[in-house]
DNA sequence: ACCGTGACGATAG
DNA sequence: GCTATCGCCACGG
């Protein structure tokens, strides 16, 4: 299966996003320690199980924006999660410089 | 080993 | 804002 030991941190830092907040993939592979790392991380969620208990949903790629097919399934979940959080997604964008996680 | 494929990102026009 | 390139990196065929 998950062969990959990168994995484990990726998972650590995805579940420390606080909700309501949002945290693009370069950013989460940085804080992971993965400084050009950004596609493993998008790779390593889109392998989790769809019953993953982890928050997901509150990654978004540098543009603020969901990087799901619009209208797959998974979109419509993403974001669904996110307003449901106070996240505001305006023209299927989101502000990063106000929802964006801040250490 | 080679090549195409992504839930990416930075830059240029 | 948009598209087009290019760099990046793990995986699978």
């Amino acid at each position: 299966m998950n062969n990959n030991p990168q994995y484990e941190v990726i998972w650590q830092i995805v579940a420390a996003i606080p909700q309501g907040k949002v945290a693009t993939y370069g950013q989460v592979a940085e804080l992971a320690g993965l400084p050009r790392g950004a596609r493993m991380v998008g790779r390593c969620l889109s392998q989790l199980p769809r019953d993953s208990k982890l928050p997901w949903f509150r990654v978004v790629n540098a543009s603020g924006r969901i990087s799901l097919p619009e209208g797959s399934e998974g979109y419509v979940k993403q974001l669904g999660c996110l307003q449901e959080e106070g996240v505001a997604v305006v023209n299927g964008k989101i502000r990063l410089s106000v929802f964006r996680w801040q250490l």
